[in-house]
DNA sequence: CGTTAGGTTGACTTGATTCAACAACAGTGG
DNA sequence: CCACTGTTGTTGAATCAAGTCAACCTAACG
């Protein structure tokens, strides 16, 4: 299952790779050929450390894992959420420090590739190097518009606008149903992601769930209707840069699937 | 002058990349080989438009410059400000569209390099690529700080914060004074980048003012003390990633110099 | 010397926090 | 199978940081 599981999202992230530049056969080799240890992530375990010389690159093959830093007096911002097929520290590959802690929010499974096996890859294969480049790039872009999101969105529209982005992403990579998805998380995550306290991410929610913008089950969030979630978070998926990146094979069949226009 | 300014840094341009990677004479007589136009940039003028295919990419050569969203609802978040040296959209060299605007703060002279120019320089040249693509890795560790800023600082202490990071830049690049430096902003621009009202970041200012935190003069802040203004901002200047790349020969000589510990 | 953009200040309102209590639930071990 | 325990979710009341609105001041500039 590890096995199937790994090979899948290897491939996935190639396939992704391959939209953002254009990739050839040997490209393609070079990739598959690069070494790597899958591991196992206990819930809440630390992948990365504010400090660290990273090692290796680390690509998540299940489960999602959550980055985030710590101000002074002890306030916990999140600053990016990870799905499976996402490689949570490129930049780690190319900084010598990091500057932020990565943590697994749920149970993952991660294949680590060694830092220099990375660098020879992307030295001797520019185009994937490039297509790894714009993967930091649209990093870049999710920030910009975490910063708008935390910094010119009241709570509502934030919390609506971060259920938006999930979908959305999760999609993308073929997970999520068309009517709603899995939401691991505490309401304090949500709170640290947007800046504001559990308790009002509770009412926040509360309120949502009382108008009918989401219908929440355990952590199922259900969303009736995602045109209306989206203009309460004033949600323009643009910046997620996945216009060369559809909906992939697996999510097909699946009509009026869940955000995409 | 002109024409001394734009190879001044260039020159210095080519310095920080050189400190972020590795470069060789090969490198150095491409990068001066590039094509570029300088052109002036009259305050307030657009630079790049959200929705726009970026036709080059552009560096600062004096003035500065900012980076902007606008929600559905009007509000303005400022992502970043940009100062002499920085290249402010080598994301739109490898991006379709761009995802946000940039518009000049002051006059500003540019200098455009061509987007196939830029694309065949990395291109051909994976050592000079591996630092821009550093670059945009720093670009975006600074992002990743503002959203720090932005939801878990009160707005006294990311004012205090932002005020460190202009200094810091600035020194970086041999601006700025050692007890102070121009800002050539008004009252709206930190309150946008802060995610604030214009009249709260007044109230700030004036309490900083009246504490000794700052002193003002028209538009130059002077920092009596850097250590008590950095611990009010809970500033920590690791994000910048500077380590490599100290104070240029020009601020050379000036002992105590602002924030380097 | 009038016009205008930006800075300053006060009075009032509001969105979010804080603190605190309690409910719901999932494990865990007897 | 149930009691015990800890975590998460829910709710209310009081408080606070920041927003809003509006007036007025000041300096730069044609």
């Amino acid at each position: 299952m590890t096995a199937n599981a790994t090979s899948d999202i290897l491939k996935r992230t190639f396939q992704k790779f391959a939209m953002r530049a254009p990739l050839d056969e040997e490209d393609r080799e070079a990739f598959f050929a690069l070494p790597f240890e899958v591991r196992a992530i206990d819930p809440h375990r630390y992948i990365v450390r504010e400090g660290d010389r990273p090692s290796g690159a680390t690509l998540i093959i299940n489960g999602l894992a959550f980055r985030h830093k710590v101000t002074v007096e002890g306030a916990r911002q999140i600053l990016s959420v990870h799905i499976p097929g996402d490689f949570i520290d490129l930049e780690g590959t190319l900084l010598e420090v990091a500057d932020h802690n990565v943590q697994a929010l749920t149970a993952c499974q991660v294949a680590i590739v060694p830092r220099p096996a990375m660098l020879k890859l992307i030295d001797t294969h520019a185009r994937l190097g490039r297509a790894m480049w714009i993967d930091t790039l649209i990093d870049a872009s999710i920030y910009r518009e975490w910063i708008v999101n935390v910094g010119r969105r009241d709570a509502r529209s934030g919390t609506c606008h971060l259920l938006c982005e999930f979908a959305r992403r999760l999609e993308a990579v073929g997970l999520g149903e068309v009517d709603g998805y899995e939401l691991p998380m505490t309401q304090e995550q949500p709170a640290d992601a947007l800046g504001i306290t559990p308790v009002h991410v509770n009412r926040i929610l509360k309120d949502l769930d009382r108008e009918g913008l989401i219908v929440r089950n355990k952590r199922f969030v259900r969303v009736p209707n995602w045109e209306a979630l989206r203009k309460v978070g004033g949600f323009n998926e643009m910046y997620l840069h996945l216009d060369k990146f559809a909906r992939p094979p697996i999510a097909a069949g699946a009509s009026g699937a869940p955000l995409s226009r």
